[in-house]
DNA sequence: AAAAAAAGTGTGTTTTAAACACTTAACTAT
DNA sequence: ATAGTTAAGTGTTTAAAACACACTTTTTTT
């Protein structure tokens, strides 16, 4: 068999650009990077790399991720890849974007070494190189739908949160107030959360009891998929 | 500045396949090219071709797409891109599956003269080259959503059809039997069809009266998005 | 004139979503 | 000790949407 077959075509950079969310004090945030080489050096970056010929784009990503952030296991997906001609002024590069949901208090420390990295809140974040705030939008559109499709908040919440996280969390997500009665009755519904004895009390004087998810019919909802109708 | 600043990356071929989808008497269908060249010559595979480096990846979708079978005007969505190393034996190859979705019929002419094209019905399609059936089952996946999620419909039927039409349509993207008066009171809420005068003799003795969507009404749903339940 | 084949049409029931406000617990300040 | 403050916790009623369901009409064929 002749292995030369394509010769003729082009071929490309394939990068790699991780949008990384994360949620602390009823805020979503996410993980940028200064970036320590030109172009745009010194600018605010996502977390990216280049594809290596001997792995998968997801291998990639938690290759990338790793190498800048310390993190390790994290679940990454794909959401888009960008191919604008001149989004790379440097060179011709496609960019495959992943994006991943991280509970910061749990990964703090494995953060806190690495330098040049901090969080943002998403509303707040600065201007990005590149093309980076549009994969940023389009991550973002994700997240909202999945979080409509299917039960989030186990990779973003510590493992006991309150109902009132859990609900500003979706409100952050999906950018909207929603009823304290409705939204419990609603999640309840659901049936996967496990109420615990044990109190929060650090918001409030009387505190508020703690939950978990259950995890098994938690990711059998992720699996089989629900209808959150805000 | 420096241009090669990413001198010591890798760059890999960059394919585009497109998983075009049509319907014609009750089926989906999918359109396939025999393979006129190694490796894997004369295997069934979708219509691919590679990215230059002077076009982006929607653009590459639409050229190769009218290249192999002359189709032009076409509107194509990116779903998802493959990357498993050895995913193509002759070289490492990462490939951006595009979808669309085109009227048969409509589109017969131009199809006609280019040789090694078929329409297969989706059921019965023969085994494809590489991750090809994958990328078919990801994109039919991605069809569901949109049919769940928007009106769809307007780029597979021809321009007047009648309520079974669309509804066998909706059964073959769902994959199931819907009742008919249900159908059609929930479709008529959305509030896109016309009613023509004019019958369609060809499938009764009594006729069915022809429906065409209300192309602005449409594409506002089509941006609004709604919520079909099945 | 009867049989066959597809088209057309509406209602009642069940389920789900949405709106809505007061009580409880624990601390703080006087 | 008492009144005030703050967040937590909890159900019911109403409105909307989904679902189940069966007979009549039109026209051709025999």
């Amino acid at each position: 068999m002749i292995l030369s077959t394509y010769n003729k075509e082009d071929k490309v950079l394939l990068a790699v650009d991780c949008i990384i969310f994360g949620f602390l004090k009823d805020e979503l945030k996410i993980l940028l990077v200064k970036r320590d080489f030109e172009p745009e050096k010194g600018k605010w970056s996502l977390i990216g790399g280049f594809l290596k010929k001997v792995e998968n784009l997801d291998k990639a990503a938690i290759r990338i991720l790793h190498h800048l952030t310390g993190l390790n296991n994290i679940y990454m997906e794909q959401v888009y890849t960008f191919s604008k001609v001149d989004r790379d002024p440097a060179e011709r590069t496609i960019s495959v974007a992943y994006y991943a949901l991280i509970d910061i208090a749990t990964h703090d420390k494995e953060l806190l070494k690495q330098n040049p990295i901090q969080w943002f809140n998403l509303k707040d974040a600065p201007k990005l190189i590149f093309d980076h705030n549009r994969m940023v939008e389009k991550a973002m559109a994700r997240l909202r739908r999945r979080a409509l499709s299917k039960p989030i908040g186990f990779e973003l919440l510590p493992e006991k949160f309150t109902m009132r996280q859990l609900q500003k969390l979706y409100e952050a997500i999906l950018d909207t107030k929603l009823d304290k009665r409705n939204f419990i009755n609603k999640f309840n519904s659901f049936d996967i959360l496990i109420k615990l004895e044990e109190k929060d009390m650090s918001s409030s004087k009387k505190g508020a009891y703690l939950f978990k998810f259950d995890q098994e019919k938690y990711n059998r909802k992720v699996e089989d998929g629900f209808n959150f109708k805000i």
